[in-house]
DNA sequence: GTCTATACGATGATAGAC
DNA sequence: GTCTATCATCGTATAGAC
């Protein structure tokens, strides 16, 4: 098995549901996982991951040091495979356009497709996308750790390929709006529920995410594009 | 300096420099706000909050009903103001341009302008915008709450300006540009630590707020137009 | 109505035996 | 490595003094 199937993790959870087969840290991972996408960080206690792990509630202090390193391994364990396919799609469209650089909406849909996808294909995330805005404005410096851990790389790459697609652009150009796309899209993943209050009764509070994605690089795209003319006018 | 004996000397030192004359609810709410500001919801204890306000623990609980309505109360209360600015910046743009609708770079100006120009003038905000940015996904639909408190009313009314001047937006339009847009604002706000590792050494990580105002503009009103334009062409 | 003293259940973390 | 036992601290609730 590749994840956990506990795609309706009620509170409610029985003991052991896990396979026995594995070490006591990854029991801890796989239920630790299942318990914060159901229910969020805060509301997960470490005795209840414990309890359906089956392990004891020391355990999680002796494999992980703290609570907060314990949702830091969750997120890294996540987010690597989805990092890898956000790094071989955008190497497929550098490699489609040969020397001249991808278009900036091709980069930008490589950093959203694989979510989006799973999102479309119903994968069990949960609500893990909304852990991962809320993660970015959590204290004490936990998404700073993610960051250098499973970002690092690969925001390099993109930077890279945004300042490549975007001739003219000044360094505080790509900054800025890389800043401020990476809020949209943080936004876009966490669906706050205040979202209904803005929609009124004409737009679906939560459309096909595929249609999303379209939405989600126009705006991007423009915006960066926006900026970039508004350096060159003010030369 | 030491008025009114209390009991006992208070334990922690950081004690009771506020008013005496106010009443208890508001040291409560003067305290929650500066500890808030300065450490986060969650790390300030309500028993940290009271000590500071020279206040017994269970007035909290009394004057608001929980450590969640607290939140909400400072919230508002530090919300308003800000709010009525927007409102009448929105009305002086609209009043300059008669019958016709403003640009949606007013628009939105009149929505950042007071926060930016309280960053700009130094007032203590502190890590304020950062909590408003984490409340957006804060469970326990703690935002709705303080969106119908203190948003709601000037949310339809930037949105009717907003429509106003988009000629040719759809519903969808509007709703996920102020969506993604609320998104890119929030994370501006939230400044989080990892934007500094975004940076590399070529962009200041804190510019001048003043300056920041222009290219928040210029992408979120970038962000829509480009929407709209995706919509016209899909037609 | 306001406010205080006190207690309750649950949490994250730790020490030390096995 | 893993356990039991225990710690300080948390948010909340109640009973009763002014």
């Amino acid at each position: 098995m590749t994840e956990t199937n506990v795609s309706s993790a009620i509170s409610t959870a029985t003991a052991a549901a896990l396979e026995p087969a594995k070490e006591t840290k990854d029991r801890i991972l796989d239920a630790a996982e299942s318990l914060f996408v159901a229910n969020g960080f805060q509301a997960t206690s470490l005795r209840r991951i414990t309890t359906m792990a089956g392990v004891n509630l020391a355990a999680v202090n002796y494999h992980f040091q703290s609570k907060e390193q314990l949702i830091l391994a969750v997120m890294v364990r996540k987010l690597e495979p989805i990092n890898r396919r956000r790094l071989s799609l955008l190497d497929r469209f550098e490699a489609e356009t040969g020397p001249h650089p991808p278009s900036l909406e091709k980069v930008l849909a490589a950093f959203l497709q694989p979510i989006v996808d799973d999102q479309a294909a119903g994968v069990d995330l949960g609500s893990f996308p909304v852990l991962m805005g809320r993660l970015y404005t959590e204290p004490g410096g936990l998404m700073q750790k993610l960051f250098s851990a499973a970002f690092a790389p690969i925001a390099k790459r993109f930077k890279d390929a945004i300042t490549r697609a975007l001739p003219g652009a000044g360094p505080l150009d790509i900054f800025w709006g890389m800043h401020l796309t990476i809020g949209a899209m943080a936004h876009y993943l966490a669906r706050p529920p205040a979202l209904a209050l803005l929609a009124g009764r004409d737009a679906a509070p939560v459309p096909n995410p595929s249609q999303s994605l379209g939405r989600l690089v126009a705006y991007m795209a423009g915006g960066f594009r926006a900026l970039v003319s508004r350096s060159a006018d003010s030369l």
